[in-house]
DNA sequence: AAACATACCAACCGCCCTCCC
DNA sequence: TGGGAGGGCGGTTGGTATGTT
């Protein structure tokens, strides 16, 4: 007889979360960092059962997290990893730290199924690259998530949540229409917007993290703009909760484990990529020595 | 304007692996 | 050391939004 999942356990929410429940959450992770998602709903006082917590932290609430359209060149590398590792969404928004494994896995089977699908096979092929170059623009791919997620961290520790509920937007009673919260990323990024704000200017518990190898990094990233997505506030969401207590949680300018670390996981595993060759390939994209590789926008799959 | 079709995506399900007691 | 629980991950579902007839 199996386990019975823990979403049929009596007294467990299910359904879209509630502001009120991300509040805690986000607020719970913040302050015990990411793992230990089995005590998470009882110390962070929610009804729901310790996976739906992860699910909603990793693939929503968590900092770093972009959303929305895909630009043209991500859909290139999700193509060629896709094509490469199969349906490893998890390997796969490893290299796109800033996308979740579930945000690409409906992107794939929404957009990008169909549209490889209408390519003509010999399109494809005629536009397929070497796996050099292929690996010289995935590295390049990998510095700027490496900036992104130094932005991330070198915002300061924030603390107070109370004054940020006032920020909610009201549901649109006008329209009658049911307020979906769980659609309503402007209402979370309000909130957090107030939240840094607000935040005290305290000590940066930055020492965890050895930003050296980001020195001579391109850095891309540098244009993000300062729009209202969660995301975008959510990178106000600092280092606190990923500082040197959590021992999970540290990396220096030769690993990489951002990408799982910003999963909230602890390691990226390169056997997890499928094929045995391509542990070779997950040790040269991680290999900093490459980070003078050049990028070749002319790279085109369509 | 209503009914129906399609697209989208958050959340759930279930299997498998790992870890811990 | 073995079994149970937690966590990770890919597949699927269901509700909502949008487009079409």
């Amino acid at each position: 007889m199996g386990r019975p999942p823990c979403y049929d356990k009596v007294g467990v929410k299910k359904g879209p979360w509630t502001p009120e429940e991300d509040i805690k959450l986000v607020s719970y992770v913040k302050e015990h960092g990411p793992g230990n998602w089995r005590a998470v709903p009882t110390n962070a006082g929610l009804r729901r059962c310790s996976k739906s917590c992860r699910l909603r932290w990793a693939n929503y609430l968590r900092p770093g997290i972009k959303r929305g359209n895909f630009t043209v060149h991500e859909e290139k590398i999700i193509i060629q990893l896709q094509a490469l590792l199969g349906n490893k969404w998890a390997s796969i928004a490893s290299y796109l730290p800033e996308r979740t494994d579930n945000d690409i896995k409906n992107y794939w089977n929404t957009h990008l199924k169909k549209k490889v699908k209408n390519l003509p096979s010999s399109n494809f092929e005629a536009h397929s690259i070497t796996r050099g170059q292929w690996e010289m623009k995935l590295q390049t791919d990998i510095n700027m998530a490496k900036q992104a997620l130094h932005d991330a961290l070198s915002y300061q520790n924030t603390s107070n949540f109370t004054e940020l509920i006032p920020e909610f937007k009201p549901p649109d009673t006008k329209s009658g229409k049911e307020f979906t919260y769980a659609s309503s990323t402007e209402n979370i990024a309000r909130l957090l917007k107030q939240w840094a704000i607000n935040r005290p200017k305290s000590s940066i518990t930055q020492n965890s993290v050895d930003c050296s190898a980001r020195e001579s990094i391109p850095s891309p990233c540098t244009e993000r703009k300062s729009g209202n997505t969660l995301s975008e506030s959510l990178f106000w969401f600092g280092s606190a909760s990923f500082d040197s207590s959590n021992s999970e949680i540290e990396f220096s300018g030769t690993g990489s484990p951002e990408a799982g670390f910003l999963h909230g996981e602890s390691k990226l595993d390169p056997t997890a990529l499928g094929p045995t060759h391509l542990s070779t390939l997950e040790n040269l994209l991680l290999d900093d020595q490459w980070k003078e590789c050049v990028f070749d926008e002319s790279l085109d799959l369509f």
